[in-house]
DNA sequence: GCCAACGTTGGC
DNA sequence: GCCAACGTTGGC
């Protein structure tokens, strides 16, 4: 099992609209390296960081799980949509995303400064100068680090616990 | 709102 | 296939 990050800007989607949604297609991701992670290396049961950006302070707010991967981003087709991609095809689709579910939304909100301020955490693709991945890999002690120290346990919960999420 | 860093596009 | 111009991201 591998472990990741990803950013959405909390104005347009939230770990609240996650925990209301129960599950979401992550839509709109248009950045070839972050396409590469969802559509060859993601996996069913992996688990996302959920990374709140363009806010203040910007932070990790919660933690969701890939609930179905190998999936056609369908706002590559809505020539409404500002994600539409007129050179992708039904037949051929460019833009492959996954489906993540809701796990958790942390009981403390670690921000971006307090994640500078953990010497563990030195090396992490977010820290590091000029990146600005959306969908990125984090390692297991990272990740464990972050679970910790924003006041949750990195153990899965159980299903009864994850069923019971709106 | 600024702007550094990075990614993409397209002329050649 | 180079690279200048342009567009985007996202912290500050």
């Amino acid at each position: 099992m591998q472990y990741w990050l990803m950013k959405s800007e909390p104005h347009v989607y939230s770990i609240a609209d996650l925990a209301r949604d129960g599950k979401t297609g992550w839509e709109g991701v248009r950045n070839y390296q972050a396409r590469n992670s969802m559509r060859d290396l993601m996996q069913v049961g992996d688990e996302v960081l959920f990374y709140h950006s363009s806010t203040e302070p910007p932070g990790v707010a919660g933690l969701a799980r890939i609930s179905q991967t190998g999936l056609a981003d369908p706002s590559q087709f809505d020539s409404q949509s500002d994600y539409y991609d007129p050179k992708s095809t039904p037949e051929n689709p460019r833009w492959i995303m996954v489906e993540i579910e809701y796990l958790d939304s942390f009981p403390t909100y670690l921000s971006l400064a307090d994640l500078k301020a953990l010497p563990g955490l030195a090396g992490m693709v977010l820290l590091q100068r000029g990146s600005r991945l959306s969908v990125q890999p984090v390692s297991a002690e990272h990740f464990a680090l972050i679970c910790k120290k924003a006041g949750r346990s990195a153990k899965k919960p159980s299903k009864k616990s994850a069923a019971r999420t709106k």
